[in-house]
DNA sequence: AGCACGCCGACT
DNA sequence: GTCGGCGTGCTC
């Protein structure tokens, strides 16, 4: 027998594996086994199918284990990872990368045995050889990781090769499992004593160890109460040492005994509904049942604040009443504490969260139990998709706009929002994908007739949508441009002197976008980007914001020599310092990627604002995700322009997402939310939208400009940038690109699209790689790429680029 | 991903 | 003349 093998590696193709007659029994789709590739590299690998016949062209090997007893996933998940690979062309090994927690991932660790039998003379070492060997002497064992601590890095490799060709050790291959059951002792009552009479007549007849005897008395104590006692909290409890326990434990009075316990933290498995939907959600929840009926996918469109979440968690309780599982998809950065909470809050141990920051076994145990069907709900980010999930009822796609669900880097680049529409259909469950700014794509799905559409458009309670003011930053001196304009100042000062809180949004990091030689007009730029450098106060330093590069604050203008620059433009850093100044008796927080490092500080920050104990908050769009405020009453946009003035309009709907989920930010409670916005061309298109929180039109607008661009609606962004040393022929890589989606993109409007842009991008692509300049490593780094979905192409960094990053299309 | 093989430039 | 860098291809 014979059987087709998942390696977590980017292989071309899965490989087939032969089965010895002793391990026929136990293969099965699913299942792991551990399997030689190559020379005498270890894997442990997936199987995929059983083969009956022999492959022809080559000679397989014998697998040398299973692993696992039974399948560790359903065909299913085997399915979505086919389809995954194929869709976002990659392999299926590198999908098992993403899908597989690490520690179900066998790794194979190189350890370094002392060779007994051999001797060696000091003196034929050098002194970092003589140093591992040492080591290995005493432990008999070393790890490459651990020689990796006692020497250098860059010599480890080197070292053991010599020590290995001088036979003083040699290198064990071996799988290790790492994955270790956490447990916890639990204290019980020996047998003897399990009834009344028994117990009595020990207590009654007690002589000596008096100590015991309190200890033994403490633990009837909290049997009662607390049903099972552990080993650390009866010590706690009863204050008693060690010693005593043990004392009891050789008299076999009590027994221990090892538990395997979970390390979620175990909470009622119940359901707490606890409020009533308003007749507007009422209206949209029936709504969405009945649309549901009939098609796979609905869009719930409602606006900030309308109380979407609550219509989930009917929309959940419903589905685990019928017995079926819920995956709840986020974005991470929404994944905070306080949605956890708030899920929590309602369905208890049922709900688990999930996503790739979580400790290694804590993703095992959530693995094998969404594989039990322990857990009915998965609150989770984009990997939370490919949980073993039994019998899945829904998948709820909340912030469905959102880019993040966008996979970029590493393979497989999926999109979170269309891959769950196809997992969905594998068990014909339902999907529902929630936004108060939905997609372009999702939306045209809905004007097809292709997904169903819900509309919420009133706020919960009695708050209102915010009032949308517009400031003309023309009305005020031009230079230095006001970063706060009069009226601006006026309505934080009325906040602050209402004791509210305000958020100013500025959608740029650092002290100052770009600067100018005031000599020659000379800008500094990234060498390898084409892209103006930031400088960033508190770092004091230059940084490319396209690919992190960090550069020393330039002093001479590398054109002309001159030391004066103007800095121009302004970002969050900047803002915030200017608060400080305008506002001195205020406390003001600035959260953007620099500021916000960890998990950790974002947490802290929002739990900060939340208590009130910040009053004027600067941000990038980090500020408009996954909070709920309730003492904010105004939003500033302090530079709206820097949002709306591309010339590209594509770029439309990202900015009416921004603008709409920041005003969607005040006046969560009551009815004074007010959205101000510094702007210098009033007339803007979205402006007109946002004005209104019109979203519906909005999208017409794009869509219609879109047409008339040949530009297909459901194909957010795609971006070309080409470079090359020699000017020419960069123009006429972008040329013939530009040709070649412009040809090919009509058709794609009114067929099924995918595939066909994707043979498109690749034809032309290589039209261009033959143009260019036949260099080799250019060519060979293409060829790669174009087996991805995303291109990134560059050689070296004097470099030619093409960035081609369609957006995933939906299913 | 590793690893071997092979092809060119910098050295004993 | 060899050492060693990297580019290329292969692993059932």
């Amino acid at each position: 027998m014979f059987v087709e093998v998942i390696i977590p590696l980017a292989l071309p193709k899965n490989y087939t594996w032969s089965v010895p007659p002793h391990l026929l029994d136990a293969v099965q789709p699913g299942v792991r086994v551990e399997v030689v590739l190559g020379r005498n590299k270890k894997y442990a690998g997936i199987v995929k199918r059983v083969l009956p016949s022999k492959p022809e062209s080559f000679q397989p090997k014998d697998i040398l284990n299973v692993l696992d007893p039974e399948p560790l996933l359903y065909t299913s998940q085997l399915q979505l990872w086919e389809w995954v690979a194929d869709y976002y062309m990659c392999s299926e090994g590198e999908v098992m990368q993403a899908a597989v927690p690490a520690n179900l991932k066998l790794s194979s660790e190189s350890v370094l045995i002392w060779n007994e039998a051999a001797g060696y003379a000091p003196s034929d070492l050098s002194d970092a050889e003589y140093l591992v060997t040492e080591a290995l002497e005493l432990k008999k064992e070393l790890r490459l990781s651990e020689v990796q601590q006692l020497l250098d890095a860059a010599v480890v490799y080197p070292v053991i090769k010599k020590l290995i060709e001088k036979n003083i050790c040699y290198v064990w291959e071996e799988l290790k499992q790492k994955y270790k059951v956490k447990t916890e002792t639990y204290i019980s009552l020996a047998a003897a004593y399990r009834n009344e009479d028994q117990l009595a007549d020990l207590l009654n007849n007690w002589s000596r160890a008096p100590k015991q005897m309190e200890l033994l008395l403490a633990y009837l104590h909290l049997v009662k109460t607390a049903g099972e006692v552990t080993k650390a909290e009866l010590l706690k409890k009863s204050g008693a040492s060690d010693a005593q326990l043990k004392g009891l434990l050789e008299k076999n009075i009590l027994v221990a005994e090892k538990r395997a316990i979970d390390r979620i933290s175990p909470l009622p498995r119940n359901i707490a509904i606890d409020f009533t939907l308003s007749p507007a959600q009422e209206k949209a929840l029936a709504a969405i049942r009945e649309t549901l009926e009939h098609k796979q996918v609905t869009l719930l469109h409602g606006v900030t604040a309308s109380g979407k979440t609550q219509i989930y968690i009917k929309l959940i309780e419903e589905q685990i009443m019928q017995g079926k599982q819920v995956l709840y998809l986020l974005p991470e950065i929404a994944l905070t504490a306080q949605t956890i909470r708030r899920l929590q809050k309602h369905f208890g141990g049922y709900i688990a969260i999930y996503h790739s920051k979580f400790n290694p076994n804590e993703r095992v145990e959530i693995w094998n139990k969404v594989k039990s069907g322990d857990i009915k709900v998965v609150l989770g980010a984009r990997s939370a998709l490919f949980l073993p999930f039994r019998e899945l009822g829904m998948i709820i796609t909340d912030e469905e706009h959102d880019a993040s669900y966008k996979q970029q880097e590493p393979a497989p680049r999926y999109h979170a929002r269309d891959t769950a529409i196809y997992y969905a259909s594998l068990f014909g469950a339902k999907v529902l994908l929630g936004s108060a700014t939905p997609s372009v794509e999702s939306y045209f799905n809905c004007m097809q007739d292709k997904y169903g559409l819900v509309t919420l458009a009133e706020r919960f309670g009695d708050a209102g949508l915010p009032a949308i003011e517009l400031i003309d930053i023309k009305k005020y001196p031009a230079k230095p441009k006001p970063v706060f304009t009069p009226p601006l100042i006026d309505a934080i000062q009325a906040s602050l002197d209402a004791k509210k809180q305000v958020i100013i949004f500025q959608n740029r990091r650092g002290y100052a976008p770009y600067q100018v030689c005031d000599t020659c007009g000379w800008i500094p730029q990234c060498r390898d980007c084409d892209v103006t450098l930031t400088y960033h106060k508190t770092r004091n330093q230059l940084v490319c914001h396209y690919c992190g590069t960090i550069y020393p604050v330039i002093q001479t203008c590398l054109a002309c020599g001159n030391h004066h620059f103007t800095q121009k433009n302004f970002g969050t850093e900047q803002v915030e310092e200017l608060l400080g100044e305008t506002f001195p008796e205020a406390r003001t927080a600035r959260m953007d990627y620099d500021s916000v490092k960890g998990k950790h500080d974002h947490d802290a920050l929002i739990k900060l604002f939340e208590q009130q104990r910040i009053d004027l908050l600067v941000g990038t769009q980090m500020v408009v995700k996954g909070l709920d405020f309730e003492h904010v009453n105004l939003v500033c946009i302090v530079d709206a322009d820097g949002i709306l003035n591309f010339t590209d309009f594509r770029v439309n709907e990202r900015a009416f997402q921004l603008m709409e989920q920041v005003s969607g930010r005040a006046g969560r409670k009551d009815d004074e939310g007010k959205v101000l916005i510094q702007v210098s061309n009033l007339q803007h298109p979205v402006l007109q939208f946002v004005k209104d929180h019109r979203y519906a039109e909005l999208f017409e607008f794009e869509l219609h400009n879109r047409k008339a661009f040949d530009y297909p609606p459901y194909t957010r962004l795609i971006r070309l940038v080409f470079k090359h040393r020699e000017k020419h022929i960069a123009e006429e890589a972008a040329h013939i690109m530009a040709q070649g989606l412009k040809t090919h993109f009509g058709k794609y409007l009114s067929g099924p699209a995918q595939p066909v842009v994707d043979r498109i991008r690749n034809q032309y692509l290589w039209e261009i790689l033959l143009k260019l300049p036949k260099d080799s490593r250019f060519i060979h780094q293409c060829k790669k790429e174009i087996h991805q979905q995303t291109v990134i192409i560059q050689s070296n960094k004097r470099y030619r680029a093409v960035v081609i990053q369609p957006d995933a299309d939906p299913v």
